[in-house]
DNA sequence: CATCTTACTTGCATTTTGCAAGTAATATAT
DNA sequence: ATATATTACTTGCAAAATGCAAGTAAGATG
């Protein structure tokens, strides 16, 4: 795989260079709110992700750490990704993205109803959930 | 220009397809941060964006509404860009790249400054900014 | 032991990106 | 007044990334 060159040392490009794609986030957040941590659960998602982009995006966020495979215990065929605590702290930036959305676009009442407990105490809020994601 | 297809209703995927590529946030930073606001100023910029990409940006962040161009009164073949509210509201996202690039990689010491005023008081530092933004 | 599932890889067409050069409408200098 | 420079792009083309469909290999299941 092929490293996306850094262009400069902005904190903005960095961040752009590893997960600055219109795919990344989304396995993020996958991994994040739903738990779904096999290649087949991802490739299910919603926005239906192609199965050799998937595969080169994981391998990318592999490299960089944002997250790590494992081996199932119970079956050799089966392997799942998890977010290290690189990925997990990312949360507080999808966070806003979901916040700024929420203002600009119609998003689905399940998502918004989670907000309003987002915004009655964000700093809690955000602690609680990273302290869970870490537990797993 | 032709648009970014809709892919899900998730506020994080329809966030994406409009800024979710390597330039759309490097665009509205510049803006944001550096008050730079003309063609050329903008192509200046660290990264080496290429004069098509800009133009191709620009225009879908302006069908987008996160930007709005004006004319210099001063002068006709001057015209500037600037963010809109919408475009201003990306700012608490912004800051939250920055506090995760903070953690991860080695950043300017410049803007390390900056956040170590970010984090005494994150709330009241994105209000004054926004604040700040929307009075230009 | 045959079929199914999982986690990919490969090949190829389409789309996007990147680079260099070109252009049209002002603006400035001589 | 004319020549040069600047601003804000556009155009053409090569290279890279994306998207789609099909294929594959190792392990699980009936």
């Amino acid at each position: 795989m092929k490293k996306m060159k850094k262009r400069s040392d902005c904190p903005i490009s960095c961040s752009l260079d590893i997960w600055g794609d219109k795919w990344s986030l989304l396995i993020i957040r996958d991994l994040m709110f739903s738990k779904k941590c096999r290649y087949t659960d991802l490739l299910k998602s919603a926005e239906g992700i192609a199965t050799n982009i998937l595969a080169t995006r994981l391998q990318a966020l592999e490299e960089n750490k944002i997250i790590e495979k494992s081996d199932d215990p119970e079956s050799k065929s089966k392997g799942y990704y998890k977010l290290t605590q690189k990925g997990i702290d990312l949360l507080p930036i999808l966070i806003e993205i979901h916040l700024w959305s929420e203002k600009y676009f119609p998003i689905p009442e399940d998502i918004k109803t989670i907000l309003i407990e987002v915004k009655k105490d964000k700093a809690g809020f955000i602690n609680k959930a990273i302290e869970e994601l870490a537990n797993d």
